[in-house]
DNA sequence: GCAATCATGTAAAACGTTACATGATTCG
DNA sequence: CGAATCATGTAACGTTTTACATGATTGC
């Protein structure tokens, strides 16, 4: 009892942004979600669709189905005048501080751990995705960056940059700190079998 | 059946991690999660206690109950040679991006539909509880950082300092992009009563 | 032909938060 | 005397992921 009677699911209050700059379908409110919003929040499928409908149950949306040829039929959304009420009314809530899962930095506190060449390699792969990410935000590219007011928009792809930036400096000046680290721990340990199982738990593919 | 047979919590890592530099109870873990772990990771007791009685089960940790005077009953947790073999391992899977849920941003995204002096106050709140944090981190002040090893920790102190730093040069330096966002949008809408629902759903307590 | 993209959805399970329950001590 | 700190734990609930189910089309 929170907020609404009902399960409130967080991502609906993400699809009514989303759908404040425009109907869209849930495939195409995942597809932003990977591309200019991926720093932002992630959602998936299983949570966009329930979300999507309980929507609709409680008026918030409108939906209509168009069948397409040589494509899936398409559900799109559009905001309605309660929708757009809705949206406001969670926007006027305070933000709380960021939730953050860094792996990476778990990883980083405990590199001493593990042997020098596998620090090393998670390193660069880091580098990697950061850069790609960075270049995505930094040319205009992906789709033109939806965004409601273009000022409201160029601060949030700005902040993202700022971050980044700051991320691959700070990396790349004080990788020796971790990668130096001693290893000295497990005495009697054999680290032999370091096959890298890659596994990425969140969201934002690394292409 | 990703990793184990049984249940798998992701605070069971993170305990195991800071188990690894020394035994602990499980109240003295959420408080360095709230110290200088605070800005990797985060965990409430309901996820801990749980944790650690499954780490015990599995023979991961070993636990001893200390009956203190004039204060409640402890249960110090210490790491298991099976125990510290299983982080060694879950360290060793490539970690995937980080996870971020930003409500701060998803507002400055659509901060052109709620008025100026409300996303002026929400900038200034946000300025603060980052300065603070930031402060927290440069004077090593709370608990000694305990770290397993020194410069690992000193990386990961590091990082989140770079990272604050460059937030908050860049909220300063860009507010305006969103302080003067036009806010036309709901032309028939009255925006009397905001009275600021002050709500904080993540971790970190603004203190 | 096989993989990928487009497109929607359901169900089960995992993960985690919040609130509750309990109780002593210490500090203002 | 009330609030905060120390200390553990359970139960209900909310949220989200993962895996499955389905199926057409397009490109390699």
């Amino acid at each position: 009892m929170l907020q609404h009677s009902e399960a409130a699911l967080h991502v609906k209050t993400l699809c009514l942004a989303i759908l404040s700059m425009g109907d869209a379908s849930g495939y195409e409110i995942k597809k932003l979600l990977e591309g200019p919003f991926s720093h932002i929040h992630e959602a998936s499928f299983g949570a966009i669709y329930p979300a999507l409908a309980r929507l609709q149950e409680e008026g918030l949306v409108t939906c209509e189905a168009r069948s397409q040829e040589k494509r899936p039929d398409k559900k799109v959304y559009g905001l309605t005048q309660s929708g757009r009420f809705e949206l406001i009314k969670e926007l006027e809530i305070v933000p709380g501080a960021d939730r953050i899962r860094s792996d990476f930095l778990v990883l980083m506190l405990y590199a001493h751990l593990l042997p020098p060449a596998h620090i090393e390699k998670v390193i660069e792969h880091r580098l990697q995705i950061y850069g790609a990410l960075l270049s995505d935000l930094t040319r205009g590219d992906g789709p033109p960056v939806p965004t409601g007011e273009e000022s409201c928009g160029e601060f949030v792809r700005g902040y993202g940059k700022a971050i980044l930036t700051a991320a691959l400096q700070y990396i790349e000046d004080n990788r020796h700190l971790v990668e130096g680290a001693a290893f000295l721990a497990g005495s009697s340990r054999k680290s032999a079998e370091i096959d890298d199982k890659e596994e990425r738990p969140a969201g934002v593919a690394a292409e």
